[in-house]
DNA sequence: GTTATCAAGTTTTTT
DNA sequence: ACTTGATAAC
């Protein structure tokens, strides 16, 4: 036995856990301890041991944790051993099941998922429409504050029952409209795709004893990240009859079931979407027989890295020490630096990653760095530096593609088509481009659509909806119509397929509603000089051919909601094969795009550094690793400041951030930083310190800093002038003036008061504006 | 109805 | 700095 392939190489706890098939059990992989290849093992010897593979279920936190995993069981199984295994996202697991399930579920099997942006439309709309303002009750808000209750498993009407004062009164009047809203556009939120299917499962017996039937071996990753609704639905799946709506708290299961949950309190970094550590807690008092194992040996990184990942998170008060250990000898010491500047922040980040370019012969591949950093907004400045300095990089941001507004127009003419209900995407593109159905039109049906009860393009195309318009307006109507209809093949929504005027192929579907919506004319004629209108037509065309590659590799079979075969033939049997296939096509493509997250978009094979948020770096091992921007009010971020336990979400992020870090570390901050225009006095992160590194202070050879008196800051330490506007006016339009990175240029206008800014036109970078106080402006005579 | 210009708010982090 | 929302001109 112990000569098994499979169990070849690892350590006696990783070779427990992949033995340990039947029963609860939780594993503590502390960061790289070789979590994935115990699990990949783990689901490797289930197979080889005689379970079928559409019988396990594998959750992930992301769609490219997902691949890879099933990449790396397929290796160890040959080709097509995963086949019928589902390794997927909790949220692609749910979309799948509310699809097969919708009449279950309450929801028509066409709905469509929101994303952020149509749920603030939706929001904004229900506000105005319960006649709230939006300055006291803003929708972003509103949106966040219902978020946190469906995590929590709470309905509008739960949310009611509880609500005392006025506002939470308000918010769960909000609330139920937003509900009521949502499901008249037959759409989803992020979060219904949880709550629905842990709702469908608690309430419909069959859909429960359907998924049980056919899921013998679940396996939950990143368990310190999931959330209650995740809890609840993992435990229903595996068997936990014990969790029952009525009965709050969680009662011991009187049986065993095989789920094996992954993960590290240390790691855990989404509390603030509500993530909840407990479900770590809760799981052994859910399963008493429950075994637990701990994997403690890091087989990632150099021992300095590790002294300073262990000793900044022994700072965590609420936590349970565990020891990070490595046997591995040696290693560089771990930089910590303090700039000048943003720039000098990032000319010093190219300088080292091109040394570490050299720290091995062939030189490292450029694919086995990454920049790590708190918020998006700080990957600018370093990708400047990257570019100019000819070094190839990646930014990991996967919905960047999709959230493009011409892909968005283009995929919202689509879910429209896939879903006549959903007014959101309606109203979106109804005169993209502009084809005179301007506001006032729209609200005038949009007003007799609802009072009908009926979705917007229901109502305009009955005919005679548009009687009360002028005749302009009724035209455009009519043109919209056959418009659309010419895509789905008369109204039915390609029922028949009988139409032939409607598309054969997604790819030839996607073109078409480019190219005949206008949106294509558009940008083409808005091309002619401006480079991003170019830009914009090549992702259109992008978009076909995602379209098109997704028609090629999409394998029905694959779908995670199929049944478990009847007859113990492999494979899964049955089929959702209710709708036309080009509809079903085209709502599984819409699923794929709405589902993708930023750290889906971090792919090592391209030859390049890799930009990303700490968050997103989660899972991941590069050799060089630098975390830039470890400053006060960036790292902690300044919301985080307020509480004891967000600092400790913040040290953790930061102790994830440098766990993935193999053999060099380099962590930076500045002195002053360009935060929404306004350069500021930053203070190094606290976490500096806590790491027990030394910090070595550079000076910018470029920042122009050489003479370092006269721009200490003036006006920013000193309180303002007492006698207001009677200070004499040093920069006033026309006079010369020197900024130490900007150089030499002319003042072309002023502002007086408080926030006085200047606009200066700069000899070598052009027009800036500036805030004087902050600006270190020098006048020149 | 459409387009241009200006003011205001905005930034954590993600499915 | 940058996008979005409101108002005014076309």
């Amino acid at each position: 036995m112990h000569d098994d392939p499979l169990l070849a190489d690892l350590t006696e706890p990783q070779r427990q856990a992949v033995l340990h098939t039947e029963g609860p059990l939780l594993i503590l992989a502390a960061a790289g301890s070789g979590k994935t290849r115990t699990l990949t093992r783990r689901i490797a010897h289930l197979v080889r041991t005689g379970v079928r593979p559409w019988q396990i279920l594998a959750l992930t936190f992301t769609n490219k944790a997902a691949a890879e995993m099933r990449a790396r069981v397929e290796s160890l199984l040959g080709e097509g051993g995963t086949r019928g295994m589902v390794l997927s996202t909790f949220h692609s697991l749910c979309a799948r099941l509310l699809r097969r399930h919708a009449q279950a579920a309450g929801l028509a099997p066409e709905f469509s998922i929101y994303d952020t942006d149509d749920q603030t439309a939706v929001m904004k709309k229900v506000v105005e429409s319960l006649g709230l303002s939006a300055a006291n009750f803003p929708p972003r808000s509103m949106l966040s504050a219902i978020s946190n209750e469906k995590n929590q498993l709470r309905d509008a009407a739960a949310f009611a029952a509880v609500a005392n004062d006025f506002y939470s009164r308000t918010v769960a009047k909000v609330f139920t409209a937003y509900e009521r809203a949502l499901r008249a556009a037959q759409a989803v939120d992020f979060d219904d795709l949880l709550v629905l299917t842990a709702k469908t499962l608690r309430a419909k017996p069959e859909v429960l004893a359907d998924c049980q039937a056919r899921w013998r071996y679940i396996l939950v990753d990143e368990y310190q990240d999931t959330n209650h609704a995740q809890f609840v639905i993992s435990s229903l799946l595996a068997g936990g009859s014990a969790l029952d709506a009525s009965a709050p708290g969680i009662h011991p299961a009187s049986d065993a079931p095989n789920i094996c949950v992954v993960g590290d309190p240390d790691q855990s970094i989404y509390a603030w979407r509500g993530a909840d550590i407990s479900n770590i807690l809760d799981f052994e008092r859910l399963y008493p027989s429950a075994r637990v194992i701990t994997l403690g040996e890091n087989f990632r990184s150099t021992a300095p890295i590790l002294h300073a990942a262990d000793t900044l998170i022994r700072r965590n008060v609420r936590r349970k020490h565990k020891d990070l250990f490595t046997k591995m000898p040696g290693g560089d010491p771990v930089e910590v630096v303090l700039c000048e500047s943003e720039r000098h922040e990032a000319s010093l980040v190219l300088d080292w990653l091109r040394e570490r370019r050299q720290d091995e012969s062939p030189p490292v591949a450029w694919s086995r760095m990454a920049v790590l950093y708190r918020n998006n907004s700080l990957s600018r400045v370093i990708e400047d530096s990257l570019r100019a300095g000819g070094v190839p990089y990646v930014i990991a941001r996967g919905t960047a593609f999709y959230d493009r507004e011409e892909v968005r127009h283009a995929l919202a003419y689509l879910r429209m088509l896939a879903n006549p209900a959903d007014d959101a995407s309606l109203s979106r593109i109804v005169n993209v481009p502009p084809r005179g159905l301007g506001d006032a039109t729209i609200t005038t049906l949009e007003t007799a659509a609802s009072a009908r009860g009926v979705p917007l393009l229901r109502h305009m195309s009955t005919p005679g909806a548009a009687d009360a318009l002028n005749p302009r307006a009724r035209a455009a109507v009519a043109k919209f119509v056959s418009l659309v209809e010419g895509w789905t093949g008369g109204g039915t929504f390609w029922a028949d397929g009988h139409a032939e005027s409607a598309p054969g192929s997604l790819a030839e579907l996607v073109g078409r509603v480019i190219r005949e919506s206008g949106l294509e004319a558009m940008y083409a004629a808005r091309a002619k000089g401006a480079e991003t209108d170019e830009a914009r037509l090549e992702n259109l065309s992008e978009l076909v051919s995602s379209a098109r590659q997704f028609e090629e590799e999409f394998d029905p079979e694959g779908d995670p909601a199929l049944a478990a075969p009847q007859d113990g033939r492999d494979g899964p049997a049955g089929g959702n094969l209710a709708a036309p296939p080009m509809l079903a096509l085209l709502r599984a493509f819409l699923e794929s795009v709405a589902l993708v997250a930023d750290a889906d978009a971090a792919d090592p094979s391209l030859g390049a550094v890799t930009l990303m948020t700490l968050h997103a770096a989660k899972g991941l091992e590069f050799h060089a690793v630098a975390i830039i921007g470890a400053e006060e009010g960036l790292l902690p971020s300044a919301r985080a400041r307020a509480t004891d336990e967000a600092v400790e979400e913040e040290r953790r992020l930061m102790f994830v951030g440098i766990t993935r870090a193999m053999r060099r570390l380099l962590v930076t901050s500045a002195r002053y930083r360009t935060v929404r225009g306004l350069t500021e006095r930053q203070v190094p992160s606290r976490f500096l310190a806590e790491m027990g590194v030394r910090a070595s202070e550079r000076h910018d050879p470029f920042g122009g800093l050489d003479d370092e008196s006269d721009f200490t800051p003036t006006a920013a330490s000193r309180p303002a002038h007492a006698g207001a506007g009677r200070a004499e006016p040093r920069f006033r339009a026309g006079s010369k003036v020197r900024h130490p990175q900007f150089g030499v240029g002319t003042v072309l206008s002023a502002t007086a008061g408080a926030n006085a800014r200047v606009q200066v036109d700069f000899r070598d970078v052009g027009v800036k504006t500036l805030v004087l106080e902050y600006a270190r402006l020098e006048p020149l005579a």
